[in-house]
DNA sequence: CCAATAACAAGAGCACTGCTCTTGATTTTG
DNA sequence: CAAAATCAAGAGCAGTGCTCTTGTTATTGG
């Protein structure tokens, strides 16, 4: 189905491109909010009637922004992980650089990031086309201690009693081949590190951290501890800083 | 300034109110992107011209919705401490019970919740106004950790050279009397706090966490150990489960 | 007490928005 | 080559935030 058939079928992808294309940079240049359709259909030189042929409403073509920034920040991962692997980094550094290019590409891109990870603008349940696009992300983080798991084992805690079921079910389904015990804390760590990244790129940090890089190296240092990287490193805990 | 002038006056801050009403009730309903001032002053009886006497913008009106928000869920978390202080309960136990109050506040404000946590609608900047309210559920979680390093000392692991001047600056301003060890744990499990609730609200455990009142209450426990509660608790750390 | 002043409500109107329907031109297909 | 599908464009509807103008109240100073 990859052969195009005529210069109708040609133009209709041409143009729909084009179409992403506008929509983007007004979404780049004033966020999701301020994207309208009858301005791209004006800036492209077309009648905003006939924008309707390649998406039926402002909500679709808004979602094929979101997957297309899914895939985005998705590709940012995947090619950390893909570096850090061929230097052969420690799985510590490797889950770092994954974090990191996560981090960057939402600083780079605060409206997409604010698209997929903000507010759900349009209605309430995500399109089930955004679903495989929104997980890659998730899946490179597995990827990263799935590895780690394999050549040195991980650190973790017992697993809670109620947990039990969860945490089988979510490693057959997401994670085959992690212990049980890895599925909680690393679902927690996905969530987490979003909830560093919103808290920045969202201006919560205003005036309460400066040194944002070194916070967040910090930070995600910590998740990877709490993910089972890091287990034979130094004390964990030393003797407490005892109160007055 | 707290009499009421005359009619006028106590005319003026009914119809605030009452337009506030209106607003949360809409904002409740269909989100904010649908929040319409229009609609606001028709369900009022009200020309809509008349509305800008009270709230001199759209974007206004939503700014007090935000500070109304932040002091929802602010009251909540101190409302969730006082009791968990009033018996007695362990500091572990006050943590839990103050971030369950707010996750618990966000299910059932979901738009409320996306209006301060998500992605911020207006501008880009924070009003000034929002930023006082703002701080009450970060206040709430420094002093559950402050009254745990007063009574049994808090169990953290080194500070590191780079963020030494960072965390001294941080508890000078948020946190007198925090060692500065506590200070990027604390702000850093805040945020990731809100990142667990956020993933929560907006849909993203979405069949990947079934039972979220566990998972919730597994991962925040998690959180008190990373901010020094649960410092004497059992071993952290047993031996890995070795890999293959 | 009454006029000057300020605050108010309402209406009309502007420039937008998403979206639909109809009309006419173009391309693909039987 | 004719029939059918696709496309572009215009007009139009209902809705939005916001402004300006015109009257109408309530508060205030002389």
């Amino acid at each position: 189905m990859s052969t195009v058939r005529g210069a109708r079928e040609r133009a209709r992808i041409e143009v729909t491109a084009a179409i992403k294309d506008e929509a983007k940079k007004q979404l780049m240049a004033e966020g999701a909010a301020k994207l309208s359709l009858r301005a791209v259909a004006r800036e492209l030189g077309m009648a905003s009637s006939a924008l309707y042929r390649y998406f039926p409403s402002r909500d679709e073509l808004l979602t094929a922004l979101i997957v297309d920034a899914y895939d985005s920040v998705g590709e940012s991962a995947e090619a950390a992980h893909r570096t850090a692997r061929a230097e052969a980094a420690t799985h510590v550094a490797r889950w770092i650089a994954v974090t990191r290019a996560v981090r960057e590409w939402a600083l780079a891109h605060p409206h997409e990031y604010a698209l997929i990870y903000g507010s759900p603008v349009p209605g309430y349940t995500a399109p089930q086309a955004t679903i495989g696009p929104a997980s890659r992300v998730g899946l490179v983080l597995i990827a990263v201690v799935a590895d780690a798991y394999r050549t040195d084992g991980l650190a973790l805690p017992p697993l809670a009693d109620d947990l039990r079921a969860e945490a089988d079910r979510m490693v057959a389904e997401f994670a085959p081949g992690l212990p049980p015990q890895a599925a909680t804390p690393l679902i927690a760590a996905w969530s987490q590190l979003f909830g560093l990244i919103s808290f920045e790129v969202f201006g919560q940090f205003h005036r309460v951290v400066e040194d944002r890089e070194a916070f967040f190296r910090e930070a995600v240092t910590e998740l990877a501890r709490t993910v089972g990287l890091l287990g034979g490193g130094a004390a964990r805990r030393p003797a407490g800083t005892a109160g007055p």
